[in-house]
DNA sequence: GTCTATACTGAGATAGAC
DNA sequence: GTCTATCTCAGTATAGAC
């Protein structure tokens, strides 16, 4: 069948969502799915590149949407300064298209460290967009320093879209990705806009 | 032996560190301590179990400092108004006297998503009293807006204790964890401190 | 080209001898 | 307390059916 490939990336990323990546064993994604263990190393070739390619084919449209809102924050602001606020939603807000699943699914890629190897490939140059916007907006802040701010956005961002709020009372699950992600440019927003430490 | 137990911790404490939970095997931890396989399992019952202690012997004196400084930024305040600089350095700066390997292990922990269950056991009292300094430091906040902004914290702090700061210019790999928590609770302050979002 | 059956190595866990 | 042997299940590799 031509959708086999599809029927596993569809049951891995449920999979991947609710229990992580290690956790999630070539076993329950092929029972779950209905097709036999080899043909996800034929059509994959291994379990790290099955969650390769989940993540691209999530991905891609996420960072274009995160582009095209950055251009049109570049645009508004012309010449003249540029807020950070509308760096961030443009950076922050395009993960609210994901669902639930694949929210988790990245939020735990983040998490769990297996993202510096993805980054690179799939968001090296998003990255470089956004890190170029961001030090227009806060020219007061080193390079070492805005690296770190991102790399603190990057840790928010990740438990954000992965792990249960156990701090938020009744444990925050009838609140959408929209609304937890637009409570996030918030705060990020005073985060970034706080004067230089060193 | 008495200290073979001791030799478990840490060679465990080290590896897990520097590869993650998931990612170190018992058969690495037994050969790098020159213990027996089931050794471990004898002394702590499963892997789980061995992360457990580990994190419960570190853990606990961070706890205690993080409780003293609180406490003196509790007195130093008074009756009047309570910042939310010492409030934050009281719950961060105790991580710094965690050597890396511990450091990595706490983050590591965060990030992969067991803290949950291992937080409620750890963490339960000391979390309930700096969730109430915030309360007081932060009244223009809902319950709600100040769990998730907790929870954003402790994603960022994850990532500042386990993860290579891939933003930073030469990795950050001279940076000691102390200037990394000094440069962390400045971000947080600021991000705190921004205006409700609903 | 696609998929199945099966086997291989290494993981965590356990029972029982010493 | 410690160690050997063994169990189940993980990811992986390959030979061959259609």
């Amino acid at each position: 069948m031509i959708d086999t490939k599809q029927k596993i990336l569809d049951t891995a990323e449920r999979l991947f969502g609710h229990q992580g990546f290690d956790a999630t064993s070539l076993r329950q994604i092929i029972s779950g799915a209905g097709v036999n263990l080899a043909a996800i190393h034929y059509h994959f070739g291994s379990k790290e590149e099955l969650l390769d390619e989940l993540v691209t084919r999530k991905a891609t449209p996420v960072n274009d949407e995160r582009l095209a809102m950055l251009d049109r924050a570049l645009a508004m602001a012309g010449e003249g300064p540029l807020a950070i606020e509308p760096v961030l939603e443009a950076f922050l807000m395009p993960m609210a298209v994901l669902g639930p699943s694949t929210g988790r699914v990245m939020g735990r890629l983040l998490a769990e460290g297996l993202m510096p190897k993805l980054a690179k490939r799939h968001f090296g140059d998003v990255i470089q967009r956004f890190r170029s916007a961001l030090e227009r907006s806060l020219p007061h802040l080193t390079p070492e320093e805005l690296g770190w701010r991102m790399h603190f956005m990057m840790g928010s961002l990740a438990l954000t879209m992965s792990g249960q709020p156990i701090f938020v009372p009744g444990g925050g699950e009838g609140v959408d990705l929209a609304e937890r992600l637009r409570c996030l440019v918030t705060f990020l927003s005073g985060g970034f806009r706080a004067p230089g430490s060193r």
